[in-house]
DNA sequence: TCTCGCCGGTCCATATTACGGACCAGCAAT
DNA sequence: ATTGCTGGTCCGTAATATGGACCGGCGAGA
């Protein structure tokens, strides 16, 4: 089945990330309902492979994960490709502008440019979002296999009153982004924040990234939108034929 | 004692991130010495956990892991409040700008910009070098206590013709750090390539980064090291203010 | 100052858990 | 058609992780 032992490790790993201080074994293990002298050992083993570190008792993770999470996505081109896009994008739109790719159900914004602009959407580099929530989500989705969208599907949840319902209501939308070629965002992952997005494909066709703007849905007016899409869509394209697609 | 289980799955993780290309269980099973069906299981736990994914076969490791690093990195103010500092640095030298941290005994590169000059320096963002041998780790050593010293100089090694021998010699270069302000690489690590670099300290007067140029040895001469030294100090002690440490 | 309670850390008998060889199905080259 | 790869599965066995008991130290409170 599944190792429990690396299964707790990680899990602890992940929750010593989270964390915004050092934390004790004590502590850690009452969150993860693992006795003290499990969690201690996991520790140890964190410890002797540089993963965390301790300081008079309490535990906390050092920065070796980021380290190799760098040489993951640093192997992504589109990052570096789509920088300069995104800079010009954030000069014509003043508004936040991000890169996503897909993780599964979820969207990962793998770079931003915040909007100058004193009211602004609150992302952070390495956050995530529910793809089929968020107009980089939906941009990507509209280009996946079924199996991707069915777990997209399973996965909807109510965030806030724009939410799609269900199935039914995801499939009607991707089929709109495929129609206009951007997707867009209302307010449906988070209250009065929209925005609008484009896939970027690859040499071989695939949609592995999306680029958008996001800001307050009453500053992003329909026609605004429908100004910015254009803009959006072109530096897409742009950065799809940099990394080799084709038309 | 130590998890093995869970020490063997990070070190399946890390090789997964090290591959380029996607990986089939028994290649990675032989890499690692392990027995196909433990790495086989091994592998299903961490795709149940989301670190890697699977197609055809072939396994490789997802954006999580970087998602969780951000976490951390994120965190420290140094990078953000840096990066103006490290911008101006970059125009005024011309050569590429590093922003490091200490991890045990080496360094890990938090940001960089490079130089505009052709021939360059070549880091990565995330990449480790030894920290006595690279100017911004002597910069952080210098300012550290003497167990991590102590651990440095353990894992001192010849890089080049140029690195340090053995403890005496760099506890003499760090005492010069200190008397100097800043630290000088000419050619420790990599062969030709040399820097310069001064310690960021936080408001606990702790030297929790490095701010430092470098380039070609040959394009560094003692004169120009000697001009751009006085820049790097003062910008990372503009960062060290920022950072709420006095004077 | 003494005590109590909680902390991190250690130990060790127990049984749960991970292990790995044998096996299967699919595929490609021979 | 045969051979020899591959990834994947199964299951008896033994190594391994487990967690309660225990220790020493620290800090709060009496």
């Amino acid at each position: 089945m599944i190792d429990k032992t690396l299964s707790k490790g990680l899990k602890l790993l992940e929750a010593l990330a989270d964390s915004e201080t050092p934390r004790g074994v004590t502590n850690i293990a009452g969150e993860l309902e693992l006795s003290k002298s499990n969690a201690h050992r996991l520790l140890q083993t964190l410890a002797a492979l540089g993963y965390v570190d301790s300081v008079e008792g309490k535990y906390f993770a050092t920065p070796k994960i980021w380290s190799l999470g760098e040489k993951i996505v640093g192997r992504l081109a589109v990052r570096t490709v789509a920088l300069p896009e995104m800079e010009s994008l954030a000069l014509e739109t003043r508004e936040t502008v991000h890169l996503s790719i897909l993780d599964k159900t979820e969207v990962i914004y793998l770079e931003k440019i915040d909007s100058p602009q004193p009211i602004r959407a609150y992302t952070e580099v390495g956050g995530r979002a529910p793809a089929s929530a968020v107009a980089t989500g939906k941009a990507m989705l509209a280009y996946q296999d079924d199996d991707i969208i069915a777990a997209a599907t399973a996965a909807l949840a109510p965030h806030t009153r724009l939410s799609l319902a269900d199935g039914d209501a995801l499939r009607k939308e991707l089929a709109g982004v495929r129609k206009l070629g951007y997707a867009i965002n209302r307010g449906e992952w988070r209250e009065r924040i929209g925005g609008l997005a484009a896939p970027v494909f690859n040499r071989y066709g695939k949609a592995v990234a999306a680029l958008g703007i996001s800001g307050p849905t009453d500053r992003l007016t329909p026609k605004l939108m429908r100004d910015h899409a254009q803009r959006v869509c072109e530096a897409a394209r742009r950065v799809s034929e940099k990394l080799g697609a084709s038309a």
